[in-house]
DNA sequence: AACACCATGTAAGCAGTTACATGATTAG
DNA sequence: CTAATCATGTAACTGCTTACATGGTGTT
């Protein structure tokens, strides 16, 4: 039952394929929720059948047809009514890494140090899409023109956590590697 | 599959039951993985059954008996295997209070407000019983010498990370507060 | 007297994952 | 020639959540 609040988030944008959700929730709607495209393809029926949004179909050649969904007023009642519930669960996470991480001592320290380099890297590169799409969203305007003058500051403030949030993963991957290359250094010299 | 390396990874402190465990996972495990206690109590049946766990059953009077349940040398073994594996599948998150500030604008603003300023108090709470964890990890020693001498350094590592993320919990909620109370006084004054 | 804690569990239902399938188009 | 992109979906499975049940003990 959540999953599609977070779908009409994304509707709000204007409408958008299957497809285009799929992109989306692996792009700007990644740092707080994830979701296969097949959870997508089987909430958007779902939601259409429930007179939350509707489908257009637009015939391409030399594509498939798609079919384009947007909020009716009945999806922007529903959005509207989330945002007054109380309380919000809380969040969850699932870190496969940091479970290696844990388990470090007992493990492959090696083969862990190759999975935090790899989140590093990961993070880097998330953190300079994310970095693009600000500079998007301002268009020339400072933050703290953005911040006041906008008629949306909702997207800008979710895409502010998920880049505090990969920041803090390159700043501690990086002290991670530090200290696993330092302990290893001191087993063998 | 995965919620078992976790459990594995709360027994290598030590004997457990489920009951314990679901306290354990609810305070420093939290930040990198949840589960409730019947996912608990369920995945330990199986990890019994497969031989990765044993259970020891202890009488109590006037406390319910409980099964103690500790890592078996083939536990201890897939661990192992486990931190070899590459990759981790990406984390996952899924944090319904940021959808609603995604939503914000085409929502009840004030509501959203309440649910930050609870995530801000929550972060709070969690951060000061992290930093007591990890006055009790270092033991008197200073952060440099535990990471350097001591013997197991994963929980302390992952512990950073869940004071990081819980840190920038904070800073985010109070700028996303005053960004929101001054659009607010803005289009009352 | 009412509530929270200890300690375990069952049952039902919803959510999420994985593998597979289609079939044309464009980029390397 | 291979791989990726576009665009959708089915089927089978595994995992997770919610509600409920038990029953004694300690706390306010």
């Amino acid at each position: 039952m959540a999953l599609r609040n977070a779908v009409m988030a994304a509707l709000l944008e204007g409408e958008a394929s299957g497809y285009d959700l799929a992109k989306a929730f692996d792009a700007s709607v990644a740092n707080f929720w994830m979701a296969t495209p097949q959870q997508l393809y089987r909430e958007l029926e779902r939601m259409a059948a429930e007179g939350l949004i509707t489908a257009r179909v637009v015939e391409q050649d030399k594509r498939p047809n798609k079919r384009l969904f947007s909020l009716t007023e009945a999806g922007r009642a529903a959005v509207h009514a989330y945002t007054t519930e109380r309380p919000s669960r809380p969040s969850a996470i699932r870190d496969e890494l940091l479970v290696k991480v844990q388990t470090l001592d007992a493990g492959d320290a090696t083969a862990v140090r190759a999975g935090i380099a790899d989140r590093v890297d990961l993070a880097r590169t998330k953190l300079a899409r994310y970095e693009r799409l600000r500079t998007a969203l301002l268009d020339g305007r400072t933050e703290e023109q953005y911040l006041v003058g906008a008629e949306r500051v909702g997207p800008y403030l979710t895409l502010l956590r998920g880049m505090d949030f990969e920041r803090e993963n390159v700043r501690w991957g990086e002290l991670a590697l530090r200290v696993l290359d330092g302990r290893a250094a001191q087993r063998c010299g």
